[in-house]
DNA sequence: CGGGAACTTGATAGAGCTCAAGCGTGGTGG
DNA sequence: CCACCACGCTTGAGCTCTATCAAGTTCCCG
């Protein structure tokens, strides 16, 4: 089933958050960081003048499973991702669970909390994270210290307004193939974008985490991974998977029938004569 | 099929964008809002001190189907919804709409050309409408002046944030009946919160925009209205809505089946039976 | 009054869900 | 260090919901 041995996935699978290899000041994680660090994570230029050491923030660690913010919970703080998996999720009246995005380095969450000043969604750790503390109050008065600052800052919260837009995009309008396609190719460009391979990675969540992300179930998400893995497309063993054609899963809409699949489809045809045959009224010789 | 009579729906049915009845003046609209009109709009407490004159917003007028801007025209604008009702699409790499909201009076919109400096979306006006234009530089300048104002801008991004993610669940985990059911709560939400009747109201988008809206055909959604005025949750005629049970239009998940559905139910079966029985090697007397 | 767009309704098919069984894997305790 | 267990993943079979295709009807606008 698996094109590559596993054991080759898994040596190049480095990225993440693992404490291999790092000293301990490193392993045990930063306390602080200052703006331009800040900046630079979320990407925003620090060519901007302005931008000094008078603000430090916090950084806290979460072991996997544990929840940065709550529903409910009292909002006074957003999140910086440092380094580590996550995922947000928002949940109905009748407690299920809806994931909304899997925050990775370099993103910001928690503005959901900013209207109504409390969080209206969670996010949970998926794997031992670090996150920066970012006080509201410590937001808005960077932003005040410079004007070009200020509209960057209103940028991360555009580029995140886009973003669930393109899956209101994906769940509205996609098949599942092409939404799985597509969200093996949104993550190849996040690794990419944290300068980790955009061609191998680790995925971070369960099945049912992207299912639910998707809008599919487990068992959608597990099939199409196969088939993906049994054209070509990609290989995949569990969690590692491996990229071979990313510009075709990103235009990818339908996937040609394989010949398992088109066998399938035979069976199913000829039953369906079967049945037919059945019902016209039989000549015996 | 209706419960009610076309006439007496409609002429209750009076709130949008209309010129019936209204002075000259008022008929082409005013020109001009300053700030604190503009805070009301968008439902930002202007007990808040230190709203004054200083800054005015040219409104400006869009006819039915009028593009207000356009998917990669470069941005400099925000916009507001002072009367009418609009659509914002995104378009995807062949061509295919993705309505992703449906503009209405004191909704903000254009946010998502923040990040990236051009358009992403596409808004389109439903009705004849009438827009104050916001440049962002503006935008900026009036968040500076205050802190609590700037707060509460951040909140109505936030607000924004938090509507896509409702969406998002919709569209994840719903039932075509619960997507339905939701969007129509929402829209008498939002005619309340506009001071109009939330229990009857006039849609002003095709059946074809509201199944895009939702992820469903525009056939699924007319079956689905039709569905619901059966058994008495509404009452539907083209345009025409009317709302008999918002609590279990609420929290819908599945209708139960109807006397014609369990009809069909039971054709289905008992065909199923037929099918299997002649499966079976029949014994004749 | 005519034409086109929007809407309704029916029949049918197929994509994806549900239910179910089995397997791999990683963590844990003896 | 090994054995076990629980959780995650895979795969199969059947069914259901919703899309698709196809007429008709109504309504609105010119």
């Amino acid at each position: 089933m698996l094109n590559t041995s596993n054991s080759d996935i898994r040596a190049n699978l480095s990225q993440g958050n693992t404490s291999r290899g790092l000293g301990l000041a490193q392993r045990q994680g930063k306390l602080w960081s200052n703006l331009k660090e800040v900046c630079d994570l979320l990407r925003i230029p620090t060519a901007l003048s302005g931008i000094g050491d008078d603000y430090q923030f916090q950084h806290m660690q979460f072991k996997s499973g544990q929840r940065v913010h709550t529903i409910g919970q009292p909002f006074d703080m957003l999140y910086i991702v440092y380094s580590g998996f996550l995922k947000t999720v928002i949940i109905d009246e009748s407690g299920n669970e809806q994931v909304v995005g899997f925050p990775m380095k370099g993103d910001l969450f928690g503005m959901d909390g900013i209207h109504g000043k409390q969080y209206s969604t969670e996010t949970v750790a998926l794997s031992n994270c670090e996150i920066i503390l970012v006080p509201f109050k410590s937001f808005l008065a960077v932003g005040r210290t410079n004007a070009e600052l200020e509209a960057a800052i209103y940028g991360v919260l555009s580029r995140e307004l886009v973003r669930e837009q393109l899956l209101i995009g994906t769940l509205g309008s996609l098949s599942a193939e092409a939404r799985v396609a597509r969200f093996l190719v949104s993550l190849s460009d996040r690794f990419a974008d944290m300068g980790y391979s955009g061609k191998q990675f680790n995925l971070r969540m369960t099945r049912q985490e992207i299912g639910n992300y998707l809008g599919l179930t487990l068992e959608t998400v597990s099939r199409t991974l196969s088939a993906f893995n049994d054209v070509g497309l990609i290989s995949v063993d569990q969690r590692a998977i491996v990229l071979h054609d990313i510009p075709a899963l990103k235009t990818l809409r339908r996937l040609p029938p394989s010949q398992v699949r088109a066998k399938q489809q035979a069976a199913k045809a000829a039953r369906a004569e079967a049945a037919k045959r059945e019902e016209e009224p039989v000549i015996v010789g």
